[in-house]
DNA sequence: AACGGGATGTTCT
DNA sequence: GAACATCCCGTTT
């Protein structure tokens, strides 16, 4: 026997305070940012977030942008619950409601660092290099078993578990990926620096 | 490194 | 019928 035998996840840092649903009862613009080096896990898989994008009401490229349908509801209710979604008929994108009721604004959710059950995401996407597990919105909701029954539930009960970043870091900022309207606008956030990014900064 | 095509559910015109 | 907040794999620079 090993005496010492190692974790599955040996690099899995310090976990920050569990954030409450008043954290997204802000402007969409605040919480973006904020939410980059915060831990998401699901059912106890996930990891730091990297990189989001923030929609807004008001915004063309916002699925909430022509009002409310079947789909977006949970976007016009209070903030802190999931918004999730089928994108191109094939993968499941994951947001986070934010701001007043009504206001009909969320973050996508678009890579994280893998940190919490490698090995589980590692099985769920067929693929071993750590970099690309989660590197893109599709990829990270197919690693963390996120799917259209996770939508409208609370950030702040299981099977999500979001954590407080311990620390400050840079954010970088640029343009939003895949989208036909609003290209302009520089509302993708990242960490600067990271490599478990779906594109560099 | 960049581009093209295929897969295909939900919403919109 | 077209568009779409994507990803993967093959082909071409």
């Amino acid at each position: 026997m090993s005496q010492n035998p190692k974790p599955a996840d040996a690099a899995a840092p310090r976990l920050g305070k569990l954030l409450k649903r008043s954290f997204f009862n802000r402007s969409v613009h605040e919480v973006a940012p904020d939410l980059i080096g915060a831990t998401l896990l699901v059912d106890g898989v996930g990891g730091m977030i990297t990189e989001v994008e923030a929609y807004h009401h008001l915004d063309p490229a916002a699925h909430s942008f022509r009002g409310p349908t079947p789909r977006n509801r949970i976007m016009f209710g209070p903030p802190g619950f999931a918004y999730v979604y089928r994108s191109y008929g094939i993968h499941w994108c994951a947001n986070f409601v934010c701001e007043a009721e009504g206001s009909a604004s969320a973050v996508l959710i678009r890579a994280l660092q893998p940190t919490h059950g490698v090995a589980a995401m590692r099985r769920r996407r067929g693929l071993q290099e750590e970099r690309a597990l989660c590197s893109g919105p599709g990829k990270l909701c197919e690693a963390l078993g996120i799917t259209i029954k996770h939508s409208e539930l609370p950030l702040d009960q299981p099977p999500f578990a979001l954590h407080a970043r311990l620390g400050k870091p840079e954010i970088a900022a640029g343009v939003r990926i895949g989208i036909t309207k609003a290209v302009d606008l520089p509302w993708r956030y990242g960490l600067k620096g990271s490599r478990f990014l779906s594109k560099p900064f």
